[in-house]
DNA sequence: TGTAATTCCTCTAGTGACTAGAGGTTCAAG
DNA sequence: CTTGAACCTCTAGTCACTAGAGGAATTACA
């Protein structure tokens, strides 16, 4: 039996952060000692693996809920879980061609005032200037 | 002299959001009616859209009020509009990167059960299987 | 000028995914 | 048996908004 201290040290999740995922229903509610610590065993600080992976993943918590309630599951059902793969997918790579044009709009700016300062900074002109952007951006997370 | 309602259709940002940037003191208080109403000039549009860009390109409140402060600044203070594009480009390239290495594993998971559905489904074990990752990955954002 | 539709006001509370701190209790080692 | 580390619950804070309630002002049109 594990204590939440050593579960955290074992996963990398912090300490408050576990007690929020038992909260949000995506561990269930562990043992306790007679003093009302709590107790975890393998199969639990497995799940919390699991729940950790997805969320580095980038999978929100609703979607990893969705996917442990697959456990068990069969047939058609087992779809969903493709189907999150395949939409955080999907999401991941519009994130990364959003991040390069704003990387190519940075680097731009960034070299517009290369240690030179003029009358004006070009970096700030350049930070309110959308008009040399490529095209519109839009909001990130 | 422009409505709130004007403000927002013309850059973008919804109402309670500029009201919200108001009250961070990211935009200036404005002119009101005899009825209590907001009324703009061009220079609150410019700084709006000034705000609204440097989100776009991921900066947060926080460092979007340290380059508004500099405005009419001069000399090394300027260099501080420089350390925060350099930082942000940076930061996005990190990401980037990231986000890359995600994408070879989620690539990887979504592939690891392709439409057919054997006893345990292989997209459920791949999100719980840190260990086929090229390494760890940490959170993004 | 009247009235109806639209826009605006403030204020509170909710989102997601945690994180920090206060104030108190229990556990494990020596 | 004492001490110090680890644990408990609960509240509130973070960031950057967003939604809704309940009411007042403005604008458009007859």
């Amino acid at each position: 039996m594990y204590s939440i201290g050593y579960l955290s040290r074992h996963t990398q999740v912090k300490i408050p952060t576990i007690r929020f995922y038992e909260d949000k229903g995506l561990l269930p509610r562990p043992d306790r000692t007679a003093g009302n610590q709590r107790r975890y065993d393998d199969t639990a600080l497995k799940r919390l693996l699991f729940v950790r992976h997805c969320r580095d993943l980038g999978l929100p918590l609703t979607d990893i809920e969705g996917l442990l309630s697959l456990e068990g599951a069969s047939g058609g059902d087992l779809n969903q879980a493709h189907e999150i793969a395949e939409r955080q997918l999907a999401d991941l790579r519009d994130r990364i061609s959003r991040l390069r044009s704003l990387e190519t709009e940075l680097s731009r700016i960034s070299k517009a005032c290369d240690g030179k300062h003029d009358h004006v900074c070009a970096v700030l002109h350049a930070f309110g200037d959308h008009s040399e952007c490529a095209g519109p951006h839009t909001h990130l997370t």
